[in-house]
Order: C-alpha cells, then structure tokens, then sequence
DNA sequence: CTTGTTGTTGCAATCGGTTGCAATATAAAA
DNA sequence: TTTTATATTGCAACCGATTGCAACAACAAG
C-alpha cells in the first residue's frame, strides 16, 4: 500500500514551498518557467495525484454533474446516458447517475443525495409520480443549475431539454390518417408528464385536422411496458367497430401490442396500422418493421450536459434560455404503409 | 443564494463544541441522547448538510464507487448499470461511471480518473481491445479493490464475476445438435475476452461431444453489431454446402443475422436453426422467437455492487474470493425448435 | 542614489469535518 | 469518605490544496 503523496512532499523535495508547488501544478503564471518544469517532473517521478478533495473542499466546485433518470435500462435513456457520458468526459467532469425507478419518494432521496454531494449542476429527467419539484428547490436557491430533459416541467429557474412532442405526434397521427385510418387509438401514460401530455394534443389536433372525431375511450393510460401492450389490444379487440389505426407512446408497447394483435389474426397494417415513438431497435426487428417518430437520445444526451457546462462556465445565462427543442422526425416502415402513395 | 451551514454554526447555536456536533451527527455512541436529539433538530431547523469534501478529507474514504463499462448503450450493460446502481443507492454509495467505448486509451484515461477520484472501488468490464491491465496497478497498489464482471481477466487480486460463459456455450450448441444441425456456424467476437474464448471453447467441447467435425471457417470473428448479423449472413449463404445452424454471441447479431437469412428465403429453423446470447428484448420480438441464453445483468450489477462493499467493510477478504458465477440458462424458442422432441 | 516596476516566492489563514487524548462530572463500589 | 469506573464533552491537531497579501530580488527609470 503505497503512501500517496502530496504537494508538501514534492516541496520538501525541492526545497521549495507547497504554495509554489501547488501554483506549479495549476500552470499559475507567476511561477518561473524552469521551476514549474522541476515541479512537473518530480510530481510525476514521485506519482503525485492531487487530491480531489482539498481542492474541492478549498475550492467550494466538485467537477461533478448529477444525474437523476427514471430507469437505465431501457434502450433510450442509455443512449442518454451514453451521450451525456461523453461530453462530460470530454470536459473533464464526473457524473453521479442514480435511478428514481418512477417514484417520487427516490426522487426526493436522489436529489437530497446529489445535493449532499455538491454537485455542480443537475440533469433531471422526471419520475412518473412527481407532481411538485420542490425537491429541486434547495438547488435553485443556491445557484446551482438544474436541466430537465425529455420529463420536464415548467420552471422559470431552470432549462428544459425537449423534442416537440406536440408536433411528432402530430405527425404520427396525421400519417395514420392519410393511410385511411378512422379510428385511431391513443395508447399513452400518465397526464402529468409532458411528454405523454403533449403527445394527446398532438394526437386530438391531428384527429381535428383530419376530421375526425376525439373519442375519450380510445385513449388508453397505460404504463407503456410490454404487458400493458398486450392490455391495450385485448381491449381494443372488444372493440366495436374495431378501431383501425394505433399510436402509441414507445415501441416498447407498440411492438407487444401488434404481435398480440397479429396473434388475434389481425393484419398489419391493412385491419390495423401502427405507429410507436423512439425508434428502439426492436421497432426495426418485428415484421412488418414498425413505424416510429426517431428520438435523438444521445444527441440529447449531448447537449444536456453541453448546456450545464456552458453554463457553469458562464458562457450562458440559464434563466434566458429556456427550452432547447430537438429535432425529431417520423420513420415510415411497413407497420402503417398501406399503399405507396405520399 | 443561501449560504451553507456548518456544524460550527450548529455549535455556537447550541453553546456546545463542533466535536460533539460531529459525533452527535454521526450517532457516535459517547453523546447524551438528549444532547444529540436537540442537535439533531437544530441542525435540520437549520438546513444543515455535511460537506462530503472535509469528511472525505479527514476519513480518506469517498463513499464512491466506480465503473467503468464499455458502452452504456446496450440492453445487457444498462442492466448491469440499473442493478449496480440500486444496489450502491440502498448501501449509500455513489456511483461514478464512464465508458471506455471499446477502446483501451478510453480505459486508461478513466481508470485514471477514478483514481484521481479516490474510489472506493472499482467495478471493471474490459473493453474489446485492451490486452494488459497495468492501468489498474495503482488500485491494488494503494489496496482499493477491483472486480471485474462479465469482460474479465485473471488476476490474483481481484475477484471476478461472470456466468459460466463455456458451460452456455457447450448447451447451446448441444441442443443446435440436437436439433439435427450438422453444420454449425459460429458468430462471436476477438477472442482475447474471456465471454468469447469461453464460449468457442464451449462450442468445440459439445461439437466433439455431439461428434460433428471442428471446422476453423465456421466460426465467424466479428464485432457482434447489427451490421456484422448481416455480413455473416452474407457469408453463410456463401457457404457450400451451406450451414444448417448458427450459435451467434449476442442477440443483436443473431437477429440481424436471421433476418437477412429470411430476406434471402431461408426457412428458420427447418432450413437453419439459430441461437444467440444475452435474452435482450429483441429475442422475443423477432418471428420465430429466438432461442438465446439468458444472462442475469441485473443481477451481475447486484453482485458486483454487493461484493464491493462486503469487501470495503472487511466482511470479506476480496484475495480469497476469486470468482463468482452466476447462474444462466438456455431458453429454447422458435428459432431452433424443429420438433417436440427432447 | 532613490524610486518604481516586474517577476518570483513564501507566510499563514482557510475550507469543514474528524479523532486521539485529556478533562470533568457523576455514579457505583469499597 | 475514598477509590474506581463510566458517561460526556472539549481541545487541538490534522486531512491537502488554495489564495490574499507581503516580501524580496533584479533591473530600469529618474
């Protein structure tokens, strides 16, 4: 177990002072050019680290983003993930991820958490519960900045990172209609959420722009996993008439749904078109390949945490900038292809 | 911006010393219970938080553990991160995670990272490319634990975590054969990781065992993406005479794979039988179903995590365990089922 | 020869908890 | 009443890096 080292030891070395060592380390320019080598040179010889914690204890900044994500595993938050990964290595940062598995009490847990750790600033993509954020609010009274990605919320302190989730559904449901479909299900999430929120008005205005009528019951709240995909069709098989087209909030239960479907005997996508969101890998696997809106997980990833350290470098002001919108767009494959017009 | 509270303010509040403010707040037996309960209250009134820096400091233990995986984009790994990162939530730790993206430069700079950050420990899965570990030296140097899961290495210090990875290997192809194939194809990746020098070893031992002749062109070096599916698929129907089964090392590749077999009018699994690895979402999408060996990452996450820190609090002496395995099992599907039998 | 400027370096305080050891009070045993 | 054990509390040093301010040297300008 070897002793570390520190600036004291390489000063004692050279004889010099731990001030000047430190300034040494840092590239202060009021260190001599020959000195600063020296220092360089022996705090390597010796396996000097600096020690993160005196600095960041002195230095009241921990080089660390928080991240707090509804569930890992699931093919769009990793690419998330992935993509913050990146540009946080990139400029030197850390990141501390913790999963509020959907419930606002792991929320509240996650962000005294972060809180406790100091981080510099916090990417916030919300739990399916939270109906209040005032667990973020010992964040904004200290300044430290916190980000809402894809589950944000209003919030004149903080940026939210976003899709327009209003017009892919839109399109989506569009799409559906100029394939022919009359009666198109909704198969969507809890109303709190954004996402699921925006998505039912980009749904209902598409049905209007088309001319067709809303009708409540052909919104299914679900929680979107696979099971509640096969839910969703054993329901829309009772049916009658028997609607005609599918949008759904991810493929996740797009894809259940259409192979219970395909199972009852029901082709897609002439008794039934479909279309999902993200663009997941398994839209691209089911037979016929599914149609979806392609979310840009990583690139959202990306300028997540791109914007904080923007930020935190004071090359932004978090509180004019409010909303970035990303670019999404809709994948026509053959779940909702009918014919080859459009 | 509120200004932080120290326990210095909670002890001039109280006319008592920080010493006995620290131990209160740390449960430390030698306080009066009501001296405690009346610092307690104080300090929560007060919005108290520990600064983790001066504890850290003083302690030199950092309550963080690190990962290092090499994508966080892929269904098995982000199991492995969600069941990591429930696990270090339940215990208190943090978790710092990075990816190597494969490449061992990646692996270097994070392991020094990690370094720099004082870790606790460190949870490693080898990228593709990296053939020695010294980058870890510095950890068993200094004593921190490291233990490589899934990607590992033998090393007389670190405890391993993996799945019988030959075992699997050796029932998949058994039951290809089984099956009746006779031309089994291959489809993995560099063999310098362990999971697939395991498993072509697994592969060999049951085609000897089954007594089909070895053949060298049959085992397919790629990189298991969705791309490389489709260029082996290429290559089978090159073949003459063409193989009659496939045992692919990740689910990705083998669905790719199956599917381009299908553009090209083979009939699974009467004309070839396939098999992959890891039980993603797409296995019970693709039509057949595909045959795959499910492996627990969730799981391995909560072992690895779990390992850890026994290991950290001197519950168990990480020297003396050498490796762990976990359970995984052959669950067969459409994709290779030609008959009821066996 | 004095004053001013620039370049280098060090002193000493600070960040906020933690902990070995000593001090004091209180209770129990002799 | 004296001695011993036990319960509480505080002192002061320490963890390792950072930084405002002062000190000093070398050199140029006046």
């Amino acid at each position: 177990m070897d002793k570390d080292i520190t600036i004291y030891d390489i000063a004692r070395e050279l004889d010099l002072s731990p001030t000047t060592v430190s300034r040494a380390l840092n590239d202060h320019p009021a260190v001599n050019k020959n000195t600063k080598q020296k220092i360089c040179d022996v705090a390597v010889q010796m396996g000097y680290r600096s020690n993160i914690f005196a600095s960041n204890l002195r230095k009241q900044r921990t080089h660390t983003i928080g991240v707090i994500v509804p569930r890992l595993n699931s093919p769009f938050m990793s690419s998330v993930m992935a993509g913050m990964e990146k540009e946080a290595n990139n400029a030197d940062y850390n990141l501390i991820i913790t999963q509020s598995l959907e419930t606002m009490q792991k929320e509240i847990t996650n962000a005294r958490t972060m809180f406790d750790s100091r981080v510099d600033g916090l990417l916030v993509s919300l739990a399916y519960e939270t109906d209040n954020i005032e667990h973020f609010q010992p964040f904004i009274s200290k300044g430290t900045p916190v980000i809402f990605y894809d589950r944000v919320i209003e919030h004149n302190q903080c940026t939210s990172i976003v899709i327009d989730n209003l017009q892919a559904a839109y399109k989506a449901t569009s799409h559906l209609a100029k394939q022919g479909c009359k009666r198109i299900v909704h198969i969507t999430a809890d109303q709190k959420r954004n996402v699921y929120a925006d998505r039912l008005k980009g749904y209902k205005y598409a049905l209007i722009d088309n001319n067709l009528p809303f009708d409540e019951s052909f919104v299914l709240i679900t929680n979107l996993s696979e099971e509640a995909g096969v839910e969703a069709a054993q329901q829309i098989l009772q049916m009658d008439p028997r609607p005609d087209g599918i949008f759904a909030s991810n493929d996740t239960a797009a894809v259940s749904c259409m192979k219970e479907l395909q199972k009852a005997g029901i082709l897609i996508p002439d008794d039934m078109a479909v279309v999902g969101f993200n663009n997941d890998p398994v839209s691209r696997v089911i037979e016929p390949n599914l149609t979806t809106v392609n979310y840009p997980g990583y690139e959202m990833g990306e300028v997540a945490v791109r914007s904080l350290i923007h930020h935190l470098n004071g090359l932004s002001d978090i509180i004019i900038t409010n909303t970035i919108t990303l670019r999404s767009e809709l994948i026509i494959r053959g779940s909702s292809l009918r014919s080859k017009i459009e």
